[in-house]
DNA sequence: GCATACTCTGTGAGCGCTCACAGAAAATCG
DNA sequence: CGATTTTCTGTGAGCGCTCACAGAGTATGC
């Protein structure tokens, strides 16, 4: 089927200079078919015959066709724009590998889908208001919510107006958001038996975020890992995921029984601190005492040595959340409400 | 001035429900002009009257309008979007601190201004001439080129479709491209004379990069700060900027003269390779030896002791490069031909 | 054989905006 | 004071696409 053989023709157009992108109206004249067919063929509609749809698909090919998303967004009164909506002050962003991550892996699915990221950063009350009006206003057609605080008026917000939504981590107050996370629990209790099975006897932990589900998981992981085994006395209780948590915890645990041999440390900061702390008291990582963390965030990388730990799949965490609010922007609701990402335990000099 | 005062009515739109935003015509309803009149005033064109002006102003700020950004770009024939080359393999992205940063920074200043980033990211030859047929299609406003490698025929190809373009880094092939890029060798010059301040004697430098632009600035910097003091035996020479070549080639410096108490590494990472070496050889940083670093990744920070350095603006390299590239597109030329950016100098516990 | 359904296709209108044009109003000049 | 020039404003058309509608062709049932 050549161009022009069923000699329709709507509208005339130069042969396209090169710098011109085709329109749908030059894919038309070149399968002999009019736009309403070759829209239907780019929109995956039924009703289109066989032939048609060869004919316009070769045509696509032939000169180059990609859809102009502007005109397909003002047809479709849509904004074509995703908002992701941190609850940080800006300088998180580049702090935290993890939002960046999450935001990069968002970033490249929507792209993908010819959709745009808005960021949206909530530090202040007014903030949180000018956020609720700009998403009630109709500038995009979805949001991510990265971390959501307990108070927040966002996620109610978001309730309210309908908008698509999903966010990253499970919500504790917003139990009608479908979200995505990682199994806190279970990395905990594998990377613990893997500790295990490298002989140790003596197995502590560094608990930290208690307040939270992630950290209340960890534990709980790590109990459910040492089972007859566990021993209260070698949790250090910390309140933060920091590197002076490291170093408290595994101050504490050192007095608590000297003959400690192995530590799972509930991040990576607290495993650094944990290491600067051995280090001061003349233990040798891995060889007297070995130590594994949790996130393989870049202290993990750059500690001496480098520590074993759980990978979260922080770009997939934003990928998949930015699939979900699609899904549901498509076709108005959702197959499943929660979704569970696989980690990975990346063993490395530590243990 | 009242909605409607002039009775002029083009077009009767419903009163807004709730979460369909206001177009040009409620403005232009609002202030009692026509449509054309109020985009003047949106495109801050001359030609209209204080009154008019003041009038839409307050019709805008009062019905809560936003330009619609897909109408627009429809009607100007104008993809709204902008490249951002890098020439690496994927994983780079998350690995380099400073591609991320850039991305980031890029992203945000193109976001203020409407704009859509989309990433290209090149590995093999057959990227190349996919990425150089896109940027030839007219999907996009302008370029930015990140890690431009010599024989790149992307800055060739952008230059032959006088596509905007900017790169980050100074152009060694390229001289008519404008470009963004940091002071190295004032920077080099001035971390090397802050660790001069601190006393020391006998200060030797880690160079690498030597092939280009960056790693020759740097080591011009560290001699010009020594002046007479300048000892080439006291400067190591390693390819790559990386850990392993810190950990060589401070063993080679302390070879050379066991009395070396300062030491200037071209990056971060090779300060930390540099600090692994002197720890296992005894000696003890700040006291004994003092060194700084380069970059200010997450090297610099998770080192113990955390490091001395210089902080590369990467987010504002991005920044900066995006709003040259918008002014050549809305203007069509560019006053300046390069920028150099301001680094700072971030002292921590190493030096 | 005809009525009824289903399949397939072309066309008009309109999404919100910009641009070019034409005409009105105001300022300037000889 | 009339003729120019300058300032200001409204309107039609069109950017590339989708959607709803109408109509034509083909299959199915009685």
């Amino acid at each position: 089927m050549r161009g022009g053989d069923r000699g329709y023709t709507e509208r005339v157009t130069t042969p396209a200079t090169r710098h011109k992108r085709a329109t749908i109206f030059d894919v038309a004249a070149e399968a002999g078919v009019s736009r309403g067919t070759v829209s239907r063929v780019l929109n995956g509609e039924p009703y289109v015959s066989a032939a048609a749809r060869e004919a316009i698909e070769a045509a696509i090919a032939k000169v180059g066709y990609v859809r102009n998303t502007a005109a397909r967004n003002l047809a479709k009164q849509s904004s074509g724009a995703i908002a992701l909506i941190v609850h940080e002050p800006d300088s998180v962003f580049i702090d935290d590998p993890n939002i960046g991550a999450i935001l990069l892996g968002a970033n490249a699915a929507l792209s993908a889908a010819d959709y745009q990221l808005v960021s949206l950063i909530i530090d202040t009350e007014r903030d949180s208001r000018r956020v609720t009006g700009y998403l009630g206003g109709g500038f995009v057609d979805g949001a991510i919510i990265v971390s959501a605080r307990e108070d927040d008026p966002i996620s109610q917000a978001i309730a309210d107006l309908r908008l698509p939504a999903v966010m990253v981590g499970r919500p504790d107050n917003q139990p009608q958001l479908p979200w995505v996370g990682i199994d806190n629990r279970g990395a905990a209790r594998q990377i613990t038996g893997r500790l295990r099975g490298t002989g140790r006897r003596r197995i502590g932990m560094i608990a930290a975020g208690l307040d939270r589900d992630s950290g209340r998981d960890r534990l709980a992981g790590f109990r459910e890992a040492m089972g007859d085994a566990f021993d209260d006395s070698l949790v250090a209780r910390e309140r933060f995921y920091t590197y002076a948590a490291g170093v408290a915890g595994m101050a504490a645990l050192l007095a608590r029984d000297p003959a400690i041999d192995g530590v799972f440390a509930a991040s990576d900061a607290i495993a650094a601190g944990a290491l600067e702390t051995l280090r001061n008291a003349g233990r040798r990582v891995p060889a007297d005492v070995g130590i594994v963390g949790f996130d393989d965030s870049s202290w993990a990388v750059r500690a001496q040595p480098a520590l074993s730990t759980v990978r979260q799949p922080a770009g997939q965490l934003g990928a998949r959340a930015a699939e979900l609010v699609l899904e549901q922007v498509r076709t108005g609701s959702l197959a499943a409400n929660g979704a569970l990402l696989a980690t990975e335990i990346v063993w490395r000099d530590s243990a």
